[in-house]
DNA sequence: TTTAGCACTCATCGTATGAGAGTGCTACCG
DNA sequence: CGGTAGCACTCTCATACGATGAGTGCTAAA
């Protein structure tokens, strides 16, 4: 089962071709550019067996060789050479990662920036959401004009909603229920606060301020906000994979109802660290043609934040790799 | 010039037909539908005198009609049937624009989701941005463990930022230094505050906390907020005009390099009110093949925010313009 | 003013055809 | 026994061709 050195070279070789080219690969072609002194015929023997192994596809009888699914995975398994980011992406993530923002949906959002930036990857990112969220304070900022801003603090995220006061309303009592409610709830788990709990302070509020702080808080319970992020659409359609209608249809469609894309990246980045999904492993059958890198920054043993690389399976692994390792380092660094 | 009664109704049979077939329309089956008991022949002279003046367009010598960008603006302004919302839809509406929430942003998110959720349109909003807001609060809210909230509020939005403090440095100063500068500022519009200002207070902080802060504070003054926001993406690249893989691939990067977007929002859009561009109107070349049904909310003479209904030129102008004279009267009144 | 009739135009579709790329196999070579 | 040359075979893609059908424009007549 062990391929020996040539076959792991004429593998290689083709997996690259084919991640610069998106063209199927030949053997005649092949025999020149890997310049072993040996004929296209030798090459074709050693494409057959890499097919029977099942390391490669064939489009059709005679098209040249494709790399399955298997054939990525070796590839990216033991053939890849890594490669370091480069150094100008590198700087920039660095700078990031040593300031002092510690709100993650910013985080999330400047590292998805960069992420997409630095090549034609489609970059998705979750945050931590209401799951690992504890409360660190609710507040209501008298704005002025009878308006009034209500703050939910967590550890690593703040929601916000400006409201109207209801004529003849004073903030005042607004603000004594919110403290008594931000002192008992104080390092509470979003997730185990019920509704109960905030009704018992509501009480004390009267008329429409009521529904609206009841509102606030739902929304900022409930998991509407762990909404994954996408960004780079364009540059990820423009790759050649998505050139026929009917293709590009199903990733837009796949992009825009994002909920196969969360189940994707919260499936990939798992427990944490850095991990690769190719094509058929990615077990949804949307995603079946495309490629994930993903990483998912754990905290104190809990997953705080996920970030994915997606592409087509002819996707450049190596580059995806040392982002999202970079990204992982950086981020944890920042946030222990 | 005038029109004759028939020429009226072959066009407007023509405009609704061709907009629920997306096919072009032929003198046959017209003069079945339309029911007038002439024949085919009248109808095809009716035609002729119709594309000669402009009304209507042939794709080629035999497919039929197509309706012109001037006769699309013929039935808008003239023969069109005005239609109301759909009840739900209306329903929905209402109810939110009954709360008192006051953030802009988060009013046009709604909207954008009642719009899209209405038709097969792009819909596309912008906020109020810096432009036109007026500071009303500045603050630094203690959130345990060493982080704190910065917190920014004006008339119609809210930004935050949580940041970690250094070491050894308390909340007092900064919390001084921002009351300082909020009452300094109180109703100043965002626009009309320069770094000077800023600088000249956040000398008062030294090191780490000054760079966020200064960080935080120009990210709030920057226009990077005033961002056209987009809902609806699938179901408008669903509709047939996009079938060919060029017409999509134009669409999409219409899309996501959204400035194209955002320049025909704000010229449709103008001084608030609704207004309709279609085909060549919009004045770019991006959209020539679009139409949009724009409108601008309006706050003491200023423009607050915009929302726009884009489709084919082949779009359903009634719907889009109950669905557009609505939003304008729910938020207008819900802000006054 | 309307209508019937007819020649004409043009996109579309299916079929045929040839070129080109690539494979698999067989026979042969060192 | 691994490597190579040669050749028949397969399959896609581009092109051409003709048939089909929808629709028009025009003319002459009602």
């Amino acid at each position: 089962m062990e391929l020996d050195r040539r076959k792991r070279q004429v593998l290689r070789a083709i997996v690259e071709d084919y991640v610069a080219s998106a063209e199927p690969i030949g053997s005649r072609t092949l025999a020149r550019t890997l310049g072993l002194g040996v004929s296209s015929a030798t090459i074709r023997n050693e494409m057959a067996d890499l097919e029977a192994l099942g390391f490669l596809d064939k489009p059709h009888t005679s098209a040249g060789r494709v790399p399955s699914d298997r054939g990525y995975r070796l590839y990216v398994d033991e053939l890849m050479e890594p490669r370091p980011m480069e150094a100008e992406a590198f700087r920039r993530m660095r700078l990031m990662y040593l300031r002092r923002v510690r709100e993650m949906d910013y985080l999330v959002g400047q590292t998805l920036k960069l992420l997409s930036a630095a090549g034609d990857f489609l970059a998705v990112g979750l945050g931590p959401g209401v799951r690992t969220a504890r409360l660190r304070r609710l507040d209501a900022l008298e704005a002025g004009e009878g308006q009034v801003a209500l703050v939910l603090v967590t550890d690593h995220f703040v929601q916000h909603r400006l409201v109207e006061m209801p004529d003849g309303m004073d903030t005042g009592g607004l603000q004594r229920a919110l403290l008594v409610l931000s002192h008992e709830l104080q390092g509470v788990g979003l997730e185990r606060i019920t509704r109960s709990m905030l009704e018992s302070v509501a009480r004390e509020i009267k008329g429409r301020m009521r529904e609206e702080l009841l509102s606030f808080l739902r929304d900022c319970l409930s998991d509407s906000e762990e909404q994954v992020r996408i960004v780079g659409t364009s540059r990820f359609l423009a790759q050649p994979e998505f050139r026929e209608p009917g293709r590009i249809r199903e990733a837009v469609q796949l992009i825009e109802q994002s909920d196969a894309l969360q189940e994707l990246l919260l499936e990939a980045s798992g427990q944490g660290g850095v991990r690769v999904r190719i094509g058929e492993e990615t077990s949804l059958p949307e995603t079946r043609e495309l490629s994930i890198v993903a990483l998912g920054i754990e905290r104190q043993g809990e997953v705080v934040a996920r970030f994915g690389l997606v592409g087509p399976k002819r996707m450049d692994y190596a580059k995806a790799l040392a982002l999202a390792e970079e990204v992982l380092r950086g981020l944890e660094q920042a946030i222990s």
